[in-house]
RNA sequence: GCACUCAUAGCUCAGCUGGAUAGAGCAUCGGUUUGCGGUACCGAAGGUCACAGGUUCGAAUCCUGUUGGGUGUACCA
């Protein structure tokens, strides 16, 4: 439910009474309990401009306010603020609609739009490493939220299956004359091999940059040989998005290639609205403001980065129909993004109405601050990485004679990949974070185990008692109260999180929530001796309506739960 | 050089369209229990929000400058 628009209009309705002609600002939550549930500050905005006291304004809207439905208690505190307060009874209604429904009141966005969501973006030549983690989970998500909100989210793996090395990874693989899946179990390997005959071999290199010139020109033999390779690479990628459990697949993929033929028409249409200019022999796009160009055609006649990604643009725009476009790629690219934003938007490539947006991360750093790699300086494998978070994850689980050998790794895998994606999620997608296995596996603080293990918890709950939860919920003491609310709040973070595309304002919500249950369970006993029956099935309802909200939050952000720790 | 970005507690991070005494977790110190999962809960201590100005009823948040870090800067992706 929509909380927040819930009181906006209470609000509204008062300013309509009290005859004040302003467009009244939105409530935000309260800053602190004290504070009430929810705050209206417009009182101070809108003094000047009615030539009157704050104090003087707030006291006319309480006037109006009505405070039988919504709202139950309105108060002025220090220079104008308004403190509100919910009402105990509409919130138990709203929990108890919330708990009957499937989506937990979260509404079906009545007019959806297409979301084009650009994310993972693998390079074919390579395997995939730590740096396309942030770009996977974080996609993936929006994707997730995108739908839950009712939108048509569309993924779209750009893959990088294109250009120049291609043609010496397969004069190579020909070379070597066997199916290849041997020796294409380490793409590092195979690459480094490639590379080592290229530059020792004239001929071979020669026969490499022949194979580019002939996978572009259709060549069959060069073309089959291409296929294959691609095919086991996007293998991997595979096994590593069947490992982080995200949903991409291959008809998400629209790599590089498939925006070729399309090329030349980028510059041409580019060519005809008078946008190009060449320079040093290469055809360039040349912004106001802008130092360096953007380059569309080589000097030689290729094609580059920018010009795929324009017809992708293009793509996206008139034959998808996206209206909101999102690359989730890492923020060094910022300038490329904004370059070629404004080029498709000059060139009308896409409406004006389409919204274009780079959603920018940062690094993952190791604990001295430096970008994350292995031992020796390189790379680390995501592969590596999530098969080492299991391990790890299974250090963690007590008791584990009590599980199968099955039931112990299915577990290990829910929390060892759930920690790895919650602690890159939590973040704010913009800055640099520290990678960190203890606290990633910790069940302390804001991690996915804290999470989990409040909902097993839970669920532990509803193991004992077995039975059927009747009669209404009441709203007793205060933490019970806030907890209601906390839960009621769900989809206004919902819209919030999708606005910004910040995942991290799920689990600061989530953490926020579970918190509050686990003050509120310390506090109120519900399967204790001595609880009426009334009061149980009332916290018995909050307690089951928790849990949903934690496996739909969790969910969202592609990490699983487990009825048992 | 220019552009972008970041700077919040000892450490790791929140802080949403400017709002009240800037919040968490870890670490430190102390407390709660014959416990519905203590892998929990409560409390204490810890801050010149890098620095200096400005805007205003009000600034960690907006603007300008300074310092320090990161990143990007024409035919790679």
């Amino acid at each position: 439910m929509k909380l927040k628009l819930q009181i906006n209009q209470v609000i509204k309705d008062a300013f309509i009474k009290a005859n004040i002609e302003h467009k009244p600002m939105s409530v935000c939550e309260s800053t602190k309990p004290e504070f009430g549930d929810y705050q209206f500050n417009g009182a101070m905005a809108l003094s000047k401009k009615l030539g009157k006291k704050p104090r003087e304004i707030a006291t006319k809207i309480i006037e109006n306010l009505n405070l039988s439905g919504v709202l139950i208690k309105a108060e002025i505190a220090g220079p104008g603020f308004i403190n509100l307060w919910l009402n105990p009874l509409w919130i138990a209604i709203q929990c108890h609609n919330a708990l009957s429904d499937d989506r937990l009141s979260v509404e079906v966005r009545k007019t959806p739009i297409k979301v084009v969501v650009d994310y993972s973006g693998p390079n074919m030549a390579k395997q995939m490493h730590v740096g396309h983690l942030r770009s996977t989970i974080i996609g993936d998500t929006l994707v997730n939220l995108f739908t839950f909100l009712g939108d048509e989210a569309i993924r779209q793996n750009h893959i990088g299956d294109w250009g120049t090395q291609f043609g010496m990874l397969i004069a190579y693989l020909e070379e070597i004359g066997e199916d290849g899946s041997v020796s294409l179990n380490d793409l590092e390997q195979f690459y480094k091999d490639a590379k080592g005959r290229f530059d020792a071999d004239a001929d071979f290199a020669n026969r490499a940059r022949e194979y580019v010139v002939k996978i572009q020109s259709g060549d069959a033999h060069c073309l089959q040989l291409w296929q294959k390779f691609i095919d086991i690479s996007l293998g991997h990628c595979e096994e590593v998005y069947n490992k982080l459990d995200v949903k991409l697949t291959r008809e998400d993929v629209k790599a590089e290639s498939f925006y070729n033929d399309d090329l030349p028409n980028v510059v041409e249409k580019l060519q005809s609205k008078e946008m190009l200019q060449q320079s040093d022999g290469a055809q360039c796009v040349f912004l106001e403001g802008d130092e360096v160009p953007v380059i569309v055609q080589k000097s030689d006649g290729g094609y580059l980065y920018a010009t795929t990604d324009l017809a992708a643009l293009w793509y996206r725009a008139n034959i998808v129909g996206a209206k909101r476009i999102s690359y989730v790629v890492d923020a060094r690219q910022s300038g490329h993004f904004k370059q070629i934003f404004r080029v498709a938007k000059e060139a009308g490539f896409v409406a004006d109405d389409v919204m274009l947006e780079h959603i920018a991360f940062g690094t993952m750093m190791n604990k001295g601050g430096k970008p994350f790699k292995t031992r020796d300086g390189g790379t680390v494998k995501l592969i590596d990485l999530l098969d080492e978070a299991v391990i790890k994850a299974k250090e963690t689980i007590n008791d584990k004679e009590s599980y199968s050998k099955e039931e112990l790794e299915a577990l290990a895998k829910v929390i060892g990949i759930g920690a790895v994606k919650y602690a890159d999620l939590s973040i704010n997608r913009e800055s640099n974070y520290v990678f960190n296995w203890d606290k990633m596996l910790s069940f302390e603080g804001n991690t996915s185990l804290y999470m989990q293990y409040a909902y097993a918890r839970i669920q532990s709950i509803f193991r004992r008692f077995d039975g059927e939860i009747k009669s209404d919920i009441i709203i007793g003491d205060r933490l019970e109260h806030r907890l209601s609310v906390m839960l009621l709040r769900f989809e206004d973070m919902l819209i919030r999180t999708a606005l910004d595309a910040a995942p991290n304002q799920i689990t600061t919500y989530l953490y926020d929530l579970v918190t509050l249950f686990m003050r509120f369970y310390e506090q109120n006993p519900i399967l204790k001796d001595g609880v009426d029956e009334q009061t149980k099935m009332s916290r018995l309802a909050l307690a089951d309506l928790t849990a949903k909200t934690i496996k739909q939050g969790l969910d969202i952000l592609g990490i699983q739960v487990v009825n048992k720790l």
